[in-house]
Order: C-alpha cells, then structure tokens, then sequence
DNA sequence: TGTACATCAGTGAACGCGCGTTCACTGATGTAC
DNA sequence: TGTACATCAGTGAACGCGCGTTCACTGATGTAC
C-alpha cells in the first residue's frame, strides 16, 4: 500500500483549507481549481483524486467553517469559557470588530458569501444555513430561554450583525462602513443589555 | 440621419432594464452579454454601440434602481405621500415584505449582490453606496433629527432589514426565512415608534 | 410626391482566451520475499 | 537487511465549451433633391 493513509487526507485537508480561504474573499465563479490547488501546493490533474466536482468542493468548504480552527478575529475576542450574556457580547463584538472586517480570508462565510450561496444548490444553503443557525442559538441562549420572544430577538440580532458588515464590506467609504459597524454593535449590545433587565 | 435620435436612447434603456432584472436575479459573472441582449430583443453584436464593456453595464444597472418606476412591491406599500414615522413603517414593511422576498428581478440590487459588490470595482461600490444612503436618510428623518443618535439608529435600522432579507434568500428553509424578515420588522417597527416618544 | 443616397443601429460569424474536466503517464512509498 | 514490485497520489498536456469582444456586412430610416 503506497502512500500513508493519512498522506490522502492531510492532503485533502490542505485543498480544502486553501479553497475556503479563496472562496471565501472571491467567490464560487471567480476561484479556479488551478487557483486553489496551487495554493494548495499542487498541480489541477490532482484534484479529481479529492473531490468528484467543484460543486463538491464549494460544499465542503464551506462547512468547514464550522469544524475548523477559530481565526484570530475571534481568539482576539471570545473566551471559550463565557456563557450568557458575557458569551453573547464577545461575539457580536469579535463579529463586528475591525480584525473581522479586514480578515477577508477568514472571516465568516456569511459575510463573503451571501448573494454567491443565495444562487446556489440546495447543499450549499444547507451549510449556509447551519453556520447561520450556530449563531442563532448562541444568541438565544442569552435571552430568557423558553420565552417565546427569545428566538425573535435573537434571530433580529444575528440580521444586524451579518447586515452591517455585509454592508461594510459592499462600501467604498471606510467612514462609512465604520459606522455602520459601529451602529450596529451599540444597537446590539444595548439589545442584549435590555433583554437581560426587563422583559422587553 | 438614420432613425431618430430617440431610437438609440430607448434601445439603450431596454437593454438596461434587461440587465437589471438579469445581474439581480442571477449576479454578475453568471449573466452574460448574449443573455441581456437576447432578453432585449436584440443580438449580441449590437451591445457595443450602446456600451465600451460589460462591467460599464454593470454600473449604470445598478444605478437604474434608484431612478427607475418603483417596482411592484413598493407601489403595495408606499405612499408617495407619507412622510416622517408613517414613511418610515411603509418603508419597513415593503422592505421586508413577501413580495418583496419574492422578486429576484425587481427587488432591492443591496438583496441580490451585496457579495458581488464587494468583489467589484470603485464604480460599481459608489452605486451601492447612493442606494444605501438613500434608505438611511429616509429612516433618518423619522429620528428626531439633529439628534447624534439619529443617523446611527438609521444606519443600525438599514443592516437589519437588508440583513434579515440577504439571510433569507441565503437559506433553503422557506420558515426560517419567514422567521427571519418577521423578526426584523417586529424589532425594527419597535425602534421607530420607541424613538418616536422617548430619547432612547 | 417620389426616388436615390448616406448613415449607423443591428446582425451573426469568428477570434482568443480561460476554465472544468479527462487521461495517459510518472514516481514516491509501503509490502512481500 | 536489501531488492523487486504493485499501488495510487500527483503531474501536465489536451479537450471541449462558453464567453467577452471584434469586425465586415446588412438593411431600416431620415434627408436631399
């Protein structure tokens, strides 16, 4: 038997990891799989030994957002052993920070991707989906869990988060995406401030 | 002279109206010059009396939406005549109506190509740009104007109802979509009319 | 009014290029002996 | 331990197709007379 294994699926890995980056700042058309098996450290012949399609690829890489390593955008600001609230206001401040904003390889596929998913196949919006839903929940688990209004707020939260650094990103006018991040993260926290008061 | 001088300018406009519907629906790589052309009634060759390249298209379609009819979901909703906090409402429920939702070709270019803008050049950046900060200073008047807070609650307003309409297209589940622009317009009507009486 | 003409919007074939995919081949590696 | 072999990950040329753009041509239309 040639070859380790684990040879295959290191390699495996390796094209993935450098597919989401790619995808991820350009997009689904506009990345080759030249482009991303070079990046890879490969040749194009190679890839049909790791995945059947490009389509295939696109899925996986876009899942792998949620297994993956975290990016530094948000070491730099989630502590892994927040809860509640505390977890809640770490992420929509690595979400909305400018580290998020500039890292276009590693930032949240929601963010780089939305319109290319959106005319997409039914396997790519799952994922999509999936990524969505995470922050979803982790949102909702900061407002009174069980009441029915905890889902809606949280589901609003996560529209203003992924929005204004959509936006951001869409903007020829660094002031302006500023502050748009900026309004959303104060509108935000105050959201999740008030939740935890009163019954809003 | 050969035909008169409004000919050209009509074909032009229908080319245009072409394109709009088309790079909405579908983005901009995925339409091509033959698609618009045919859509127009015309054949491909003839696309370059009226434009030096395709990404010049790409501009002036954006452009289009702000200057041309209001589209069907917007007549539903929209009095021409309201203005302050009844404008803004109308403007929310629109926006995040299910028609709204609905129409890939007619619908709001920031729904359909937030990705793909940010991919693109300085021109096509400044079209979004006008859109967006039309819809800012439209719920910026409802904010008791002069107010610091006003233009930043606009702004955190915008991300939430473009947000919540890109995440649900993104998403193949007709009830989290649902979900999702509901959530939106019930936080958004709630941050109008709380603005309208208190200073928040 | 009718006719020849000049203009230029529109046509469709052709060009050049890039990309997804295929395929015959190479060569690194683990195994059998 | 050393060597021949079988496997299959990786290579890179080639194929086929589609698309943006160009270009020589056509023919509809307004104008001059």
């Amino acid at each position: 038997m040639p070859y380790s294994p684990e040879h295959k699926i290191d390699t495996r890995q390796r094209i993935l990891r450098s597919a989401r980056r790619l995808f991820n700042r350009r997009g689904f058309v506009e990345v080759t799989i030249d482009d991303v098996m070079a990046d890879a450290g490969l040749t194009r012949g190679g890839f049909y030994n790791h995945f059947s399609t490009k389509e295939e690829l696109y899925v996986e890489a876009i899942t792998l957002f949620m297994s993956g390593d975290p990016e530094v955008w948000q070491r730099a600001h989630i502590d892994p052993n927040a809860q509640g609230l505390d977890l809640a206001k770490m992420i929509v401040s690595a979400y909305l920070s400018e580290e998020h904003f500039e890292d276009r390889d590693g930032s949240c596929p929601m963010i780089g991707l939305p319109s290319d998913v959106a005319r997409a196949g039914k396997d790519v919006k799952a994922a999509y989906r999936q990524v969505l839903e995470m922050m979803v929940r982790a949102f909702e688990s900061n407002f009174a869990p069980g009441q029915p209004s905890a889902r809606q707020q949280a589901l609003a939260l996560a529209a203003l988060c992924v929005g204004s650094m959509v936006l951001s990103r869409a903007v020829d006018d660094q002031l302006l995406a500023d502050d748009l991040r900026e309004a959303a993260r104060s509108q935000a926290l105050a959201a999740l401030l008030g939740a935890n008061q009163t019954d809003m």
